[in-house]
DNA sequence: AAGAATGTTACATG
DNA sequence: ACATGTAACATTCT
């Protein structure tokens, strides 16, 4: 669910609703799993009483900054929800973790398949140094991502998806930039020219960006969906271009769009504007 | 009712 | 070291 624009819509939100500056005084970790590899009882005593000093977001991950200069990183995996609610309000089977504020409200985490994962950290940095460059920062130029496709065979796919090639894509957004960049997701990254790195990068960042700017991209209607702080949905998925329009139209040519399956995720494209690559492992779906 | 799902990581095999 | 595949996590939606 969660990709860099939901991520950064949520949080905005919660940013907006002002809890900077508020005393966290209890936490409930509902799921133990979800704060694991640490005990719900060492994260709690480590939270409690502290002062969001913060929020940031690195990636795909929520960083509470908290005043003693330590963080509370929370990553939402597939279908983490953060929500904003007034303290005691009815809880529903699917939250794992509350942080009540000390003017009344709690900070939820609700997370239908368990996958999310919080934990606190002494020092952020160190916990997302591992991290590649933040698509959206200045420091992202073309010269960057080339380099970091420099003498890789893997295709643009999955490489796109590993977070320390660039942090904050997801199945999502990397289907729509390879189809504006009009590159083939099986193609080797190693093949591609200058101009085809001006375009991925460009891409990925027009695509995000729109993303952020619609509110993040909600799809379907479950419990399981992405939804801001707000418990609004996002509107991006109204702008998407191939992601879950299989058989429609692609907007640039008409061609039928195809779903097919790369490094086992599954994958949109307009088989006209994306051309295969001529010696790909052409397993189509 | 089987299959897929917005994510990541560990482990295995080339 | 690199590339790729599988399973695991756990539940809901189509």
């Amino acid at each position: 669910m969660p990709e860099l624009p939901e991520v950064e819509t949520i949080a905005r939100g919660v940013r907006r609703a002002g809890v900077i500056g508020r005393r966290i005084c209890r936490v409930d970790v509902r799921w133990p799993r979800t704060v694991a590899p640490q005990r719900p009882a060492e994260f709690a005593a480590a939270v409690t009483g502290r002062t969001l000093a913060g929020l940031r977001r690195r990636a795909k991950y929520l960083l509470w900054m908290l005043e003693d200069g330590s963080a509370v990183l929370a990553h939402l995996r597939m279908t983490g929800r953060i929500s904003l609610v007034a303290a005691g309000a009815p809880v529903d089977g699917h939250v794992r973790l509350r942080m009540t504020l000390d003017d009344g409200r709690e900070v939820r985490f609700t997370d239908t398949r368990k996958f999310g994962r919080w934990r606190h950290v002494p020092r952020w940095p160190d916990a997302v140094a591992r991290l590649g460059p933040e698509p959206l920062a200045r420091t992202f130029t073309p010269a960057i991502l080339g380099a970091a496709l420099r003498g890789r065979r893997r295709q643009l796919k999955p490489l796109l998806l590993d977070q320390r090639i660039v942090a904050g894509l997801g199945n999502i957004y990397v289907d729509e930039a390879l189809w504006q960049a009009r590159l083939h997701p099986r193609r080797r990254a190693a093949t591609l020219r200058p101009a085809d790195i001006a375009a991925l990068h460009a891409a990925i960042r027009d695509v995000l960006r729109a993303g952020i700017r619609h509110g993040g991209t909600s799809l379907g209607g479950g419990r399981t969906n992405y939804a801001g702080a707000d418990e609004r949905r996002g509107r991006h998925q109204e702008h998407l271009r191939v992601f879950a329009r299989t058989g429609k139209p692609c907007p640039r040519c008409g061609a039928g769009i195809r779903k097919i399956a790369v490094a086992q995720r599954g994958t949109h494209l307009c088989p006209r504007c994306q051309r295969a690559p001529r010696r790909s492992v052409s397993r189509e779906s």
